[in-house]
DNA sequence: TTAGATTTGTCAAAAAATGACAAGTCTTAT
DNA sequence: ATAAGACTTGTCATTTTTTGACAAATCTAA
């Protein structure tokens, strides 16, 4: 999926024939704020990720990837990280988890 | 720099042989919380980052980049974001660009 | 035009991050 | 042993950021 979490979004409304104002009612939110969503204007709210899985019949766990992966990509963007920068990033994060590991076995 | 922030921070004080108290008034911040930030329980604010810079003569641009991996590496770490997953998270900053580019033109 | 759909602006409320202080632990020198 | 300095931890008020809601605007198709 290439494309923003908010285009997704439009996307699956889109394919189920909801207006704004639909799907805005089985998420809880008002459709002036999912519109923003969609244009990005804001980000989607985590923890209406299982509504969401729902409401589509998706898969959370899959869900969940497509949200995250939109969420780093955001930093990415925005911080003008490089590929290699995140490559460097990436082993950061590796570091974390020894650090992590090397926690749990005290 | 295969450390996190704090620890790099907590590097440069040692090395330059200042106290917490010292380096934090330098920062102009609490020794308590420059203590937090060292050991990871706090972030260090971006906007101190040419501070910090210029106590340890360090090249604003290199310290930047050191920040924004620690920062994406943490989320890389807290979201279980597998190297998988962060070629996807990568593609989709690459999009943002594109639209970008796209804003640009009209 | 009119109705419904979507977008935009604004603002108060909620949530998260930050700064500051007090009190605690740990280490080292005397 | 204890006194001093370095560091850590807990707490809380303040600040900043994010979110939700409403009103008003624009857009689109009948």
């Amino acid at each position: 999926m290439k494309t923003t979490f908010g285009e997704y979004i439009r996307l699956l409304r889109n394919e189920n024939e909801l207006t704004l104002t639909q799907l805005a009612a089985k998420l809880n939110l008002d459709s002036a704020n999912l519109s923003k969503i969609e244009n990005g204007k804001r980000d989607f709210d985590e923890k209406r990720l299982p509504k969401l899985a729902k409401i589509f019949k998706l898969n959370l766990t899959e869900l969940r990837n497509e949200y995250v992966t939109d969420q780093i990509g955001k930093q990415i963007y925005e911080t003008n990280c490089t590929k290699q920068l995140l490559q460097v990033a990436e082993e950061k994060a590796e570091y974390r988890r020894t650090l992590n590991k090397s926690l749990q076995t005290q």
